[in-house]
DNA sequence: TATCATTTTTACCGTTTGGTCAAATATCTT
DNA sequence: AAGATATTTGACCAAACGGTAAAAATGATA
């Protein structure tokens, strides 16, 4: 009777979840994504978020308690993917490949998930109120194991001394940039809504700026 | 009659504004500020704005018309300190110091005037609907004079080849990260909520990336 | 001090918004 | 098909919000 097949008399799968259920809350969360990223957690409204949901606000609350659930739960969702290009840098690799890599997925993140970024962005904006344990713990560890890597490929002469934290906040508002300011991108440069085109500069750009120069290669990596 | 003296019977200056009419305009925008910058737009309420302006709601919607207008004058007075340190890149000055202080002072900017940025960030972020007028004229303009300047100096082989504009996002991007993302800044460095001491070793990471590689320095320059 | 324009306040309004409730409907199991 | 559970909806609510109107108070001028 304990077990994980079926406890009353439904169909609920592993984590007590119906088919229904699964379907709607995503449903649900794409919507808010949507809504959320383009007008931050105050513009949001969850008639709106109903609505992009093909769904009544009520049937809306009854999958989420509230707009806070909501935006809590699409940025849980959103960290582990915000940080996957960081954990991806391995410490025996070496440092253009594995710094060249990591701008290149967080370039990547940018151009593909850009409601995603702006709606850590908005997050970070309003002073993290959501997600600031998560900064000053998984992230502040995370981010000193990956600096430590970087800080002994300094020590060994193989990238041009620099604080590696931050190097790191560097990567990240460079590539950022282009997800959370594509308006202003857009206009400065006089592309059209939805024109992505400027990618492949930007990648020059940072490949330039990260290690065409600040990496000193011996030749020998 | 005309001219800028007095016109009807009252202590009017010459923009046709009272000694009080500029106090407290002057009181609503900087309480304007703090609340806009904080939570954002729709985040942002006319009460808290009064409040903080010690003033009743209505009587500061006797200095401004509505919320937008305070929202409008604000960017409106921000755009031209915004732009200043790009005007100030001269033609005539070498890669190094023009760049390098451009770069200072845009950081100065971040450090020194924080609410403003985030209101900027904000703005765009929101997809500039106040101004993008702006974005598409004024500052496209006076990017391209200012990228021509740059190209001209790696067109001499003064500066390492890229694109200009992009270069000018990236010292965009990573200057303002430090106003911008302030919080996430301050839990990965494990600093306190007034703390800004991370500026300095941000400069000097920035010259690392921009200055100590980027650009090639013949000797003679 | 009388006069007039400016400034401030009190009371209020219509709308929007996040959220609730109970009833109705659909879905699943037996 | 019956019964139980899960889902959906329409009607509604209290609070918050941007904004208004008109009267009261203040300040400046003569």
């Amino acid at each position: 009777m304990s077990g994980n097949a079926k406890s009353p008399a439904a169909v609920r799968t592993v984590a007590g979840k119906t088919r229904i259920q699964k379907e709607n809350e995503t449903r649900i969360l794409r919507a808010a994504l949507d809504v959320f990223s383009e007008s931050g957690f105050h513009g949001a409204t969850l008639d709106r978020i109903a609505s992009e949901a093909s769904m009544s606000k009520p049937n809306l609350l009854y999958y989420f308690k509230s707009k806070e659930e909501i935006h809590v739960a699409l940025l849980t969702d959103l960290l582990d993917v915000w940080l996957a290009p960081l954990r991806a840098i391995r410490p025996d690799g070496n440092p253009v490949d594995e710094i060249g890599s990591y701008i290149r997925r967080k370039l990547d993140s940018s151009r593909s998930f850009p409601r995603e970024s702006r709606l850590f962005a908005n997050e970070i904006l309003a002073g993290a109120p959501h997600i600031g344990d998560f900064l000053q713990t998984e992230l502040k560890q995370l981010v000193e194991e990956k600096a430590a890597i970087l800080q002994r490929w300094i020590d060994e002469g193989r990238m041009a001394p620099c604080d590696p934290r931050h190097l790191l906040f560097a990567i990240w508002s460079t590539t950022q940039h282009y997800a959370d300011f594509s308006v202003q991108v857009r206009h400065v440069l006089g592309l059209g809504a939805g024109d992505k085109s400027y990618y492949d500069e930007a990648a020059r750009m940072l490949d330039t700026l990260f290690l065409g120069q600040l990496i000193s290669r011996p030749g020998s990596d």
